[in-house]
DNA sequence: TGTACATCAGTGAACGCGCGTTCACTGATGTAC
DNA sequence: TGTACATCAGTGAACGCGCGTTCACTGATGTAC
């Protein structure tokens, strides 16, 4: 990585090293605050220099929400399914919150901003990421009506995540929200009402 | 209502009159582009006179929050509870998911800015309306574990709508949002899975 | 009822700021011969 | 292996913009006497 000293004139990524610039921008600060001259500040580059790798500040961010997704499909497809069968949608719930959690600025720019509509890229991303939800829950459960099944999981898990960002559900530290997670996750799932 | 012409040099109201600009730019443009400007500029008043009322745009934010919040409290109370029991919490969930719905940037703006937490007043509201739903849902429902029960109902709602509002749910017309929340509430609700 | 004056609620100009983006440029790289 | 040259990927200065906020001000209002 060769984002803070250079070696010669030309940068050798500088394409991949402005995704990591703003990715750890993000991790220091609002996602509203993000701005294609603070990127090309952080990843040591002049002003402009963005611009040879992305048309437009929207193309930046659509890169990054972009790789948000995927990362954030990546974590479901490997969350553990070894579990009891009903205990495996508390796996990937845990995972899709967690992701939440720990990069909250990017999971509001992938799910707040409006380039990860319209950006064709982050739109598939997007559809994979819920297409991995679905398809596991489609495993793990086998409801009456699928779809709506499929969709009152996903509003779960998002609005959980939601709602600890923005902190109106208080979780204390990290180790908690999993566990918040999995109460709230099992009682809804359980019949015992 | 003087927000237009005035026959004075005080405007009577200018208060009030910044919260309905605000409330105006909200239905036309992102809560993103909101600026104390604009909302000057449309309340017909000089860039700075607004700070007459409010401390600094932050205030002003948060005071639109609050309103946000207690306007959702009161659709909420006023949500048809005449229904049969189990559908009870099916009004509540449509009411929260429309009134996202009908002020998508005001939604947005009550629970993605940082204001609402930190401002006491947009908190007492926010809490109050959250106090609501978990009255409502005692009422209707008395589930085995009580608290993760509501965070849950809570997390559904609150993420169907924000789901809504990020284009990730695609609902073709008002009417449809209504009963796409039905079914889906009534699915995670019922047992027969 | 009339007047003096403190207070309130506006005005208009100006400040500095950081932003996205464009321009003309120049140094580095690689390829054809 | 050496050289000419097109192309690529940077630089630095500049643009206009709208913003939040402050300043000194002035017109309107209301109260004391």
């Amino acid at each position: 990585m060769s984002t803070s000293t250079r070696d010669s004139y030309h940068h050798g990524d500088l394409r991949a090293a402005c995704l990591d610039a703003a990715m750890e921008l993000l991790g220091e600060e609002d996602e509203t605050a993000l701005s294609l001259r603070g990127v090309a500040r952080r990843a040591g580059v002049s002003a402009n220099a963005p611009y040879r790798h992305y048309r437009d500040k929207e193309a930046l961010l659509a890169a990054l929400a972009t790789r948000g997704f995927q990362d954030l499909t990546a974590r479901l497809v490997t969350a553990d399914s070894s579990a009891v069968p009903g205990a495996e949608f508390i796996a990937l719930a845990q995972a899709y919150v967690n992701y939440a959690v720990e990069h909250p600025a990017l999971f509001r720019l992938m799910f707040g901003h409006p380039c990860s509509r319209s950006h064709p890229d982050a739109a598939a991303a997007a559809g994979q990421a819920s297409a991995v939800l679905a398809a596991r829950v489609a495993t793990a459960i086998l409801p009456a009506h699928r779809d709506a099944f499929m969709i009152g999981c996903w509003a779960l898990v998002h609005g959980l995540a939601a709602l600890i960002l923005d902190g109106k559900l208080t979780a204390s530290d990290p180790g908690k929200v999993s566990e918040l997670v999995r109460v709230t996750v099992a009682t809804m799932l359980a019949g015992d009402r």
